[in-house]
DNA sequence: TCCCGAATGCTCGAACCAGAGTATATCTCG
DNA sequence: CGAGATATACTCTGGTTCGAGCATTCGGGA
């Protein structure tokens, strides 16, 4: 049996789905949309049905039986097998207890902000103030609505740490903008002059390395491994 | 030419480093790494390579030479076009401009929390909370380091944006943890309950299944789209 | 009655990604 | 001065993921 790879959540999402009872494929992705979790764990048939595919193959889930109703393709039904159910506990006992290192692509962006003139970066920043104030919103209407339902906290908490890291990332975003605009960011002077110096056209390669040479070149070991 | 997709952020990590000066990929993996960008995109040797094969072919960059020094495989060095240049800032304003949803691991195992038993969360958010922890030490210790070396902020942004997404996740757990265990979190007596009758053994399916039906059986339709 | 569109349920291929593997060269250290 | 460790520079392979496409059924309106 090849070393399973535990890398596509929505594995995890199948195997809770099985936990409650034996299910199609295509049950699991509608009960996944109707409780909202496909807000949380990122869901395509595709990968649905892949995904399926692998857990059987190691033994986590089984075919129970297959079914057709009227004259629809068959459906087959899945459950959990009991190395399933403790591969469920394992891995959610895992994702809970450590931490593991996200790339987020805003912060790939922030990386390579310099390509940017300052101005232009502040501007398109108060844009993303505006579509993370949206959604901030956005998203307390439904936690409202779901307390409003009566559904207790602990099924939506996925929302709360969602809106805790949408609140995080805004008081960042609002912040930085700010220290760009009113040039108290660190640096802003030499990123502001290497931008105008080459107005008007693309900002000349040599600028930007040789900018950065003094900080980069000579040292090379890493601070603390 | 077939219509490019912008799902790797490392192809935007190539753009930027040809914007300085050409190189063959094994130096922008060497330069990506020296500059820390290894955290903040993810870079693996080959994906690095494929990426760079899909950017001919769109012509975004493109080989200015071929060299061998000794007798070391020949390295391949590229250098960016109008086209890449073009789409390189493209790209970066529109990360800057639209938050993009993300889905990050911990989110899903929120999601399916009540799989496992209150203790046993609390337990485990608590060795989360140590590991979160050193990261924040870990990361405000380089940071200081790099400030120590006089590099401006704004070479460094993307930590202090990790460290601000790290610190509010800290708080959500810590709260989190705390109000599990005093049973302040709405429905924890109704979670206990349920996985104190399944004691000693596997929760029973049907337990979570009753215990969620009223919240979801009846009602479908999403509350904003 | 018949057609349109939505819902149901899955299949397929192409792209993409991870990371182990390969092969040489140079450095290191007794 | 030779053995192993480290650095250089990729290549290969097999799995994963995406999302468009397909085939069917059902409901509702003209």
């Amino acid at each position: 049996m090849a070393p399973r790879t535990r890398n596509n959540p929505l594995a995890l999402a199948v195997l809770a789905l099985l936990w409650e009872r034996p299910m199609h494929p295509y049950e699991m992705s509608m009960t996944l949309r109707e409780r909202r979790k496909d807000e949380s764990v990122r869901l395509n048939f595709g990968s649905l049905y892949s995904v399926v595919d692998s857990l059987v193959k190691h033994g986590l889930i089984e075919a129970a039986s297959t079914e057709r109703e009227g004259n629809r393709p068959t459906r087959t039904i899945y459950r959990l097998t009991d190395a399933g159910a403790t591969e469920a506990v394992d891995w959610l006992s895992d994702l809970l207890r450590t931490p593991v290192k996200e790339f987020p692509q805003f912060e790939a962006a922030l990386s390579f902000l310099p390509l940017l003139g300052p101005d232009d970066v502040a501007r398109l920043l108060r844009m993303r103030v505006s579509a993370l104030q949206v959604s901030i919103t956005t998203l307390d209407a439904a936690r409202e609505q779901a307390r409003a339902q009566g559904l207790p906290s602990i099924f939506v908490l996925e929302a709360d740490y969602d809106s805790a890291l949408l609140h995080a990332e805004l008081d960042f975003v609002v912040g930085l903008e700010a220290s760009i605009t009113d040039g108290t960011l660190e640096g802003v002077g030499l990123w502001r002059e290497l931008h105008t110096r080459a107005a008007g056209g693309r900002l000349e390669p040599e600028e930007i390395a040789e900018a950065l040479a003094p900080y980069f070149t000579t040292e090379g070991a890493p601070p603390t491994a």
